[in-house]
DNA sequence: CCTGAAGACTTCAACACTAAAGTTAGACCC
DNA sequence: GGGTCTAACTTTAGTGTTGAAGTCTTCAGG
């Protein structure tokens, strides 16, 4: 059922609803908080899809992705895995077994410290990475082509704006953001 | 654990890495995707913590809007929400007991037709929604809170012409969308 | 050495979701 | 009005995730 359209009123529709039961709402930001949200959701639907033609799970490749990430030799601990995809340790225990028996990853022990593991990523695990990044670049200059290049510079910079009040502020007791500088 | 910080490199550092290990990458579209992603996982987590608070979970409150959206008398059959909310029925079935029992949603068979359910909000489900809107519009006032009036236009603006790109077209068989118009 | 404590996974029980099979009410046909 | 079909859920079996408890190193004292 990963790969099912999704049926939704349309956005502007969505938001006049909202505005009759809740009339303290800003439409300007229910349009932006709106866009993102459902934007999203496609988006992980068509990753979905991609991926699994390839015979491995949005899941898997965002495992793939981190493993890359972290740059050659493509090895990481579980544990720095798990906090990366923000996973408990126990549901990174089970998918590194799945992606190991499918001999996208090796697991082995640290031979200098025999507490740690190290998760490394194989030839087979690092071409399904490739192969999902090329279909992934497809896909999102797809998505983007109806923008110019001075469109997509903008998107990008207003995104990497709000982030950054996310990313750089602490939610307090009510919930409200509030800087850390 | 669905309340947990994630810890990640920077996007600079990120889109850098993805563009060492991967040549071809547009460094302005990755820019623009994973900023998009990231501020969703961020949003989401920032959500569920703030309907936590309600004794209500994240999944719970996308079936509460749902049904609000609606409109009075707030009812809606399992399947229509399912398909709304990009569920299979089985999951909708299973929702709606927790949230039955919870008081949250009443569930009766329609007298007219008694093949059908009609899933209702209660008062204390539809005031539960009400202390969730307050909170959440709040944080996304919060969080857009850098950006001016014109900004926040633009970007509603720019983020809705790539939804409709995504929400009006088809993926071929490799994945690449293609106009439906 | 031996013990206690901390760290890094792994195991276990419970829960949520999916796909597929099952159930039941209404519709259509002769 | 009995037989078959379809629609709309529900049930079942299997998979993936969480939170809590358990295991196995390593390290710091004594």
């Amino acid at each position: 059922m990963t790969g099912q359209a999704i049926q939704e009123p349309t956005l502007d529709e969505q938001i006049a609803a909202y505005q009759r039961e809740y009339g303290d709402l800003d439409p300007q930001v229910e349009k932006v908080v709106s866009a993102l949200g459902r934007l999203n959701r496609r988006m992980n639907v068509a990753y979905g899809r991609q991926v699994a033609t390839l015979g491995i799970s949005n899941a898997e490749w965002e495992v793939l992705k981190t493993l890359v990430l972290a740059g050659t030799p493509y090895r990481m601990g579980p544990g720095e895995l798990a906090k990366r995809l923000g996973l408990t340790p126990a549901a990174m225990t089970h998918r590194i077994d799945r992606m190991a028996s499918e001999g996208l990853v090796t697991r082995d022990r640290d031979e200098n410290n025999r507490v740690r593991v190290i998760v490394e990523l194989t030839d087979e695990g690092r071409t399904k990475w490739l192969e999902a990044m090329r279909m992934a670049s497809d896909f999102e200059g797809d998505l983007l082509q109806d923008l110019s290049a001075d469109e997509r510079g903008v998107l990008g910079e207003l995104l990497i704006r709000v982030l950054r009040r996310v990313e750089h502020t602490q939610p307090d007791a009510g919930g409200r953001l509030t800087d850390l500088d």
